[in-house]
This record gives C-alpha cells, structure tokens and sequence, in this order.
RNA sequence: GAGCUGGUAGCUCAGUCGGUAGAGCAACAGACUUUUAAUCUGUGGGUCGUGGGUUCGAUUCCCACCCGGCUCACCA
C-alpha cells in the first residue's frame, strides 16, 4: 500500500482508487497484474464447437482460454463469469475446491474487464449452458477503469467514438463491422493479384495536390523549407509507374480532403485505385462488377442486401446508361442545348453567371438525375470538360470515356480510360475551367507529370473505389464513422 | 456554414413550473457451491458540459461558449 500512488495516477473516483488498491493486492499475492505471456490458447468461438457433456458425466476436454471479464456472478463459493474474446463469450466457473488457495484468492480480486486465462474442463452445467470449468487461473491484465453496463453497453455515440477499444467488446455491431471490412480489403487484395496486379506505395506527401477535386491538407517539410500537400487521389503517381512499365497496379491508400464531416465524408479516407494497361472503361467496368461481386460472396448474404429500410440488388449485370440519356430523361432536355440547359438552371434556381455549359449540365445533373439513381448503375460517357484525365472519344471529343458507379445516390467508383496524350493532358491542364473555384478544378499543371507522359503511357483503364463507402453499402451502414475505427472528431478539450 | 436537438453518478436513464438531485446496473460490506442481466440485506458515490447574468437562492430561467447527434448546403 505504500507504492499505491504509483498505480493510481487519475484516481479522481471512488471506483478507479478501488481497483488501484486490488491491483496492489495482487501484486501481494505475488502475481504480476499486468500479466505474461500465454500461448496455445483456443478461441471461445473454437471452443464452444466442442461436444459439451454434463459436468456430473466427467468430461474430459480440457481448454485453454485468454480473454476479458465481461459478466460476474458470484455465488458464495462459486464464481460464474463471461468471458470474451473477438470470437465469442463463454462461461466459465471458478469453484472454491478445485481452484486452490492462491487461485481462491485471485478469483475474489477478479473485476468487470479484467483479462484472464483459463485452463479447464468444458463441459455443460446442470442448466445446459456450455461452461469450463477452471482449474488453473491466470491474471493476464488489471482494468483500473471500470467498464460499460453489462446490458445496456453503450448508447452514446459521441462515447463510443471516443472509446472504441470499448466499443468493439460491448457493441456486437462494431466488432462485426470491423471484420467484414477486413474481409472486403483481403478479397480485394486477392481478387486484384489474381489478376496479376501489383499492389504499390506512391508518396503522400504531394508537391501539387493533384488527380481530383478537392481542397488539400497542408503541411510543412523543415528539412527541406517547403510547403507540401496530403494526397488527394492516388492517380498521377499509380500513371507515372505504367510508363514506367507495370502494366497493373494498385494502391490502397488514405487519402486526405480539407472539407466537411457527414455522415458519407470523413476527411481522411480509404481509396482503392488501379491501372490497367491496354485496356479502357469498359474493361473497368467489367472488373468493378466482379471485384464488388466477389466481395459479396466472400461475405455471404446473397445479392439481394438490405440498405436501411430499402434494397440493393447486386444481381448482375448491372445497368449501363449513358449520362445524356439520363440527362434527357429526368432534366427533360438535350444537355447539347445551350439554351434549354440555361431554363432548366434557372428553374431549378441554379446560379448561371460566368459558368461553362458542362458546369451547368453537371449541376443540373446533381440536382435532378442522381437521386433517382437507385443502381448499381454505371452512367457513362460525361461531358469532357468534367473530365480533365480522361479520353475523348475517338469520334466524338465532346464526351469522355468514363463512368461512374451510382448506388442509392452514392458514387462509389470512378473510372476512365486514361488520357495518355501529353499534349491534351497539358492543354486539359491550362485551361482553367470557368464558374468552379480554383481548388475545385482537377486541371493543376504538374509538369513532372506531362513529362512522364511525353515518355509515352499505354493506353489504360484507371478505376477508383471508395473504400469506406464500398464498406458502408455491403454492411448496411449508413454512417461512414461506423466503418472507420477512428473517425475524426474534435479534440475533447476543458472547453475553451 | 445554417436549422433542430442533446450533454445529470463509471455505464444506461429519470427528474427539478427556481429551494444544490434519483433509479437500475457497476462499486463497497455481508449471506449464498450451478447462476443465466442471479437473488437478498446494508453502504458509499455527483462542480447536473463550461463560463457569465438575473435572483435571497440556479442543475432548472437568460446569454455566450465547448463537445456531440439529426437535417440541409459543399465535396467521394
């Protein structure tokens, strides 16, 4: 007890300063509370999928089980606890007699969140519930804060982000969350280089934050005296590394956007890209069907998924519209008629002045077409000016070879066939696009880039999926903070 | 950035038409060798988000601020 303040740093509360005093008891019993190593343990999921006899037949298979306190019930000389690992919770009974002294001893000292380890008989109780009995007890790791209400767990949303090492063992959701996110990533991975893609790193760090749309994070190299940028896209580095020969690449990678927090934008997040040389947008949108779809089977649950209260048919093929066509339909004129595009805008109240036709097109688009586009839908063929990176049509300069991917709403992918002509790409690049502020233009010059593709770039299919919202759709989801571990929130502070 | 809404015990929540607060779980002490959110008896625990104002008195009313949630606007 003399050493106590050492354990107790934050003892603000009677509950943490209680469990600081049990620390040091098990220090006394010459235990060390934050435990060693212990192998060859079994999961509780493996465990439970063992045949269960009653205690009173003596059962004979023995485990050997690591995890966390999450339920206690204690009955004189009889200890009932829940113990969970990511796989499951399980029963386990610590009886007087068969525990030993120095075990007895330990077991009293046990706490809500503790973690222990466990070697013992399974077996069932008279109840029938699959239970091991413990015959050797192993302190693994002291909770100086006590944990969540064992059946409510937590509600509070701003709580659980702030705590999601929490959230992930009392809220079921998020745990299973996790790991379908994990299994969308490895299915991606394999799919991708059973395709002989490569899987590569390119910089974050960028001079000119350039391959999107967006308002860069900036920060500062000290060494060097300059001012950089966090990515905003992956595009002109996975480019530069065809020129240079790969042919297929990819990267996973987070990518950073100065701008709002929703529930579909969080400011750094996940993008999938890939470059496929020799081929176009078709062949990318052959591979984002099979890519999503071989995601769907790894996860199981069939085509047809649930999107809060409505639906997702995934059954392929999915639909392919061309975006004029789409355009007329829903706007209800020609997006190649000036004048009529120009009513649409100001019935619909959208600013004209100084704006380019397809700025105005694309705006009406937002605003008219894309709710209805309930997907997965690929919309291709874009107006070029939307498109700086993209291929003009051979036969048709006005209209770019891309499409996007509509869900519900959502643009999930993007892909093009990728403009390799250096000399487009510069004129794409200088000419500024009128009506969008400057940050929102994807046409910054990088010239290091025109020179790369003066060195000549295959012709390529380039594609770019949002990982987090891919994510979201495949797990009924519908805020991208529950598909993040750690989304950005404001620094709890002692208010101002 | 705008509108609406919330912040009360470790967690989940109730409440105070202004008189400094309650419950369940968790904790502590005790009973209990087969419980299932165990039960029973007793106990402790709160700067009611922060700051200011009004008031004899503020957790409650007013103002500002901090941190969330939802809706909208912008971006994937």
């Amino acid at each position: 007890m003399t050493n106590q303040s050492n354990d107790g740093l934050n003892d603000q509360n009677e509950a943490t300063k209680i469990r600081s005093e049990k620390l040091q008891k098990i220090r006394q019993l010459g235990i060390d509370p934050w435990g060693m190593r212990f192998d060859n343990h079994q999961k509780v999921e493996k465990v439970l999928t063992l045949p269960s006899i009653p205690f009173d037949d003596n059962p004979t298979e023995n485990v050997r089980i690591a995890g966390r306190i999450v339920l206690r019930r204690v009955m004189g000389k009889v200890h009932f606890l829940h113990l969970w690992d990511h796989t499951g919770r399980i029963q386990v009974m610590i009886g007087q007699k068969q525990i030993g002294e120095l075990g007895w001893k330990l077991a009293e000292l046990l706490d809500l969140g503790d973690q222990i380890g466990i070697e013992g008989v399974f077996g069932k109780t008279k109840t029938g519930e699959p239970t091991v009995k413990v015959l050797q007890l192993t302190f693994l790791g002291k909770s100086l804060e006590p944990h969540p209400e064992k059946f409510h767990g937590m509600s509070d949303m701003e709580y659980r982000l702030r705590h999601r090492y929490l959230d992930l063992i009392y809220t079921p959701e998020t745990l299973e969350r996790s790991k379908q996110r994990i299994v969308i990533l490895r299915t991606i991975r394999e799919y991708l280089e059973k395709q002989d893609f490569f899987e590569v790193e390119t910089p974050i760090f960028h001079a000119i934050p350039g391959g999107a749309a967006a308002r860069p994070f900036i920060t500062q190299h000290n060494a060097l005296d300059i001012q950089l940028y966090l990515r905003i896209a992956l595009e002109l580095h996975l480019k530069r590394l065809l020129v240079g020969g790969l042919e297929r690449v990819f990267e996973i990678g987070r990518v950073f956007r100065n701008e709002g927090i929703d529930q579909k934008h969080n400011p750094e997040f996940t993008m999938l890209e890939l470059y496929q040389a020799y081929g176009d947008y078709r062949s990318m949108m052959d591979l984002t069907e099979g890519l999503i779809l071989s995601c769907i089977d790894k996860l199981g649950g069939g085509y047809l998924r649930p999107w809060g209260s409505k639906q997702v048919d995934f059954t392929p093929p999915w639909k392919r519209e061309k975006y004029a066509d789409l355009f007329l339909q829903y706007v209800g004129v020609a997006l190649t008629d000036q004048n009529a595009v120009v009513q649409q805008a100001q019935k619909h109240h959208i600013p004209i002045e100084n704006k380019e036709h397809d700025v105005l097109v694309h705006e009406l688009f937002e605003r008219c077409v894309e709710h209805h586009l309930e997907g997965p839908i690929f919309v291709c063929d874009y107006p070029a000016a939307l498109c700086p990176l993209t291929k003009r049509k051979w036969d048709n300069p006005a209209i770019a070879e891309r499409f996007e991917l509509y869900i519900h709403g959502m643009e999930l992918a993007n892909a093009y066939t990728e403009l390799n002509d250096p000399d487009t790409q510069a004129e794409t690049f200088r000419r500024q696009l009128t009506g969008l502020p400057e940050e929102e233009s994807m046409a910054k010059m990088d010239q290091e880039f025109i020179t790369a593709l003066r060195h000549g770039m295959p012709p390529a299919g380039g594609l770019g999926i949002g990982i987090d919202r891919l994510v979201m759709l495949l797990t009924n989801t519908q805020s991208i903070r529950d598909v993040i571990l750690f989304p950005l929130l404001r620094p709890e502070q002692n208010n101002h």
